[in-house]
DNA sequence: CTGAAAGCGCTTACAG
DNA sequence: CTGAAAGCGCTTACAG
């Protein structure tokens, strides 16, 4: 057992081993060049001791740190909890430790990343969904440390990139409302700055074109808090008020939105609407009418950013990779209703 | 704009301003002493630059870091979400970063921790919802830094704790069902290991005896991925199979739980079944029916849990809290469903 | 194979 | 008010 008053240094195991720093430096994590027999001895005197490196001491020498950092949007989105378990797993197994920052509510990229610069992080992985223009500060960063962007509209030149054809995603929940013989439907994202949200937005309004109906689409903002309220207000402006033919199918861009949707739709008891949406929601098939979605597969997303992180910190110098994770559709109803007042015969 | 190359120092900031080392840091951060006229030099020097302390360096000299750190069972549940955002923030307030490491999953607390302790974090706030023997690991590390419990089954004698009172929101849940005409009512945790869900077990012991009825309660385990499977399962052997009297109300201890045993009744198309669970879920309103819920006020409980810890660093000396956050009941119809073919008319 | 020495970037008594 | 010097704990050329 460690003494709990205070940490011990690597003079003390050297000591207790009868050697200097440098040597039990070497035995410890050096590798070569050191006698077995002492080598043993270093080792036994460290596990005796409670031994365990300062890596603050380890890094300042070093020039960098065995940490990473992880910039998120928001901890409380299920997403994001995800890829941060995903890649809090892959450092740990390699002895690297994670510190986090969140890119939310106002903080600018520089003042929400600095904590993790000023620690000389080893490489970062950035999450954000609003960030990816080629210009910007990410990519300044890139150039000096490898930089994983999660869930980015754009693939970066500076960077690898790991998520979604959030294009194809639009588009394939759209087709499959409009299999069901929706014309009316409408699209309801977060916010105009949320850009893998209005790709998703884009194939949409491609799908729609393309069937030959008009695209219709809002927001809902990023404050899940207020997200119910708004979405009340938003849905009986555009499910008709029984003389105008309202939309007859409601397609969610993304979680958050979702939630409210969700909500809204409950209290406005319209189970008659069709819905679908991108993302999963826990307890989605408990709903009423239980949860069409189209589902990513965000632990994956999470592992294979945290692979390409350290194989770049690692020393790996190939050309920025944009890896995309195939969606699932998940059917459970909700996005399978045909438009009130027509039957289907044909599906 | 800084250079992408190599982060500036501080001595670059000095030598720009024409001063010493010493000097410039006492401009940056100590204060007192500097004449304004040269304190202004170095600050725009600094900003020039770009520069930003290495904190690995300040930290080294000063024997802690301006870190903390956050130990927290999965991520990828809400609660602990919500925990690290609160805690983020209040950390970014007080310009201090956040290391984060994952006690699930079979590590012990040592190696789980390790990883901070090697930072020199100056304090930890740990969401493990099992912790909290009084004689364990913690108790030890409670010696020597400070330490907030977040969850935690028992108040430490060595560390302070923010949760909720446990035993008293069992028997609030029970109370409710009770009160709506239930005889039979099951409970539902997760594991005896967690430790906080047996104690709101025990409050609904406590209850059901209090009312005459005998307790009846099971386990769903701790992977969200087989609960609701293991669900449908365990409630087939409870519900009755239409000869024998099966339950009438479910209780479910925790979210994780809940959200197997939402799942697990939708399959089943038990909605005759009353419900009611500890912890608010997303979409509880959406589902069929709206679920009842006990609520926890997470967000006051990781911002008190963080305003505790900053409290310590910066030295406050006084015995270790343990503070109980009020729950909140929301009625949403799933637990007011009286048993099937009885009528109430007193409520 | 081993150890003395230098140095990572900062802060802080200490002397001026 | 200002600066030269020491030292936090480690790692790593360098010399032996």
């Amino acid at each position: 057992m460690a003494g709990s008053t205070s940490r011990v240094r690597l003079v003390d195991v050297a000591t207790a081993a009868g050697t200097s720093p440098s040597t039990a430096s070497r035995a410890l994590h050096g590798g070569a060049g050191v006698t077995d027999e002492l080598a043993a001895r270093v080792r036994q005197a460290a596990r005796e001791l409670g031994y365990s490196v300062n890596r603050q001491a380890r890094s300042l020498r070093r020039g960098h740190d065995t940490a990473i950092g992880v910039v998120v949007e928001d901890f409380t989105i299920p997403y994001f909890g995800t890829i941060v378990a995903q890649v809090e797993q892959a450092a740990h197994e390699r002895g690297f430790g994670v510190v986090i920052t969140c890119a939310g509510s106002g903080r600018s990229e520089e003042e929400a990343v600095e904590p993790l610069l000023s620690r000389n992080v080893a490489g970062l992985v950035v999450a954000t969904g609003t960030a990816g223009a080629p210009e910007g500060f990410l990519a300044d960063l890139a150039s000096s440390m490898p930089v994983v962007q999660v869930d980015a509209p754009l693939g970066s030149p500076f960077s690898d990139a790991v998520g979604i054809d959030n294009v194809a995603a639009g588009r394939r929940l759209t087709e499959h409302v409009l299999a069901h013989g929706h014309e009316r439907v409408l699209f309801v994202g977060s916010g105009p700055a949320a850009s893998t949200v209005e790709l998703r937005r884009e194939g949409y309004e491609q799908a729609m074109r393309a069937a030959g109906f008009a695209p219709l689409s809002t927001h809902l903002g990023f404050l899940p808090v207020e997200t119910a309220d708004r979405a009340v207000v938003a849905l009986q402006q555009y499910l008709g008020d029984g003389t105008t033919p309202g939309i007859t199918a409601i397609l969610s861009g993304v979680a958050r939105v979702t939630m409210g949707l969700v909500s809204a739709l409950a209290r406005l008891d319209r189970r008659d609407v069709a819905f679908a949406a991108i993302d999963d929601l826990v307890g989605a098939d408990a709903f009423n009418p239980p949860l069409t979605v189209l589902e990513q597969d965000v632990e994956t997303i999470g592992a294979r950013a945290a692979q390409l992180l350290f194989a770049r910190i690692e020393g790996w110098d190939g050309p920025p990779s944009h890896e995309q994770v195939p969606l699932r559709m998940i059917e459970r109803g909700s996005g399978e209703l045909a438009p009130a007042g027509r039957t289907l015969t044909a599906f």
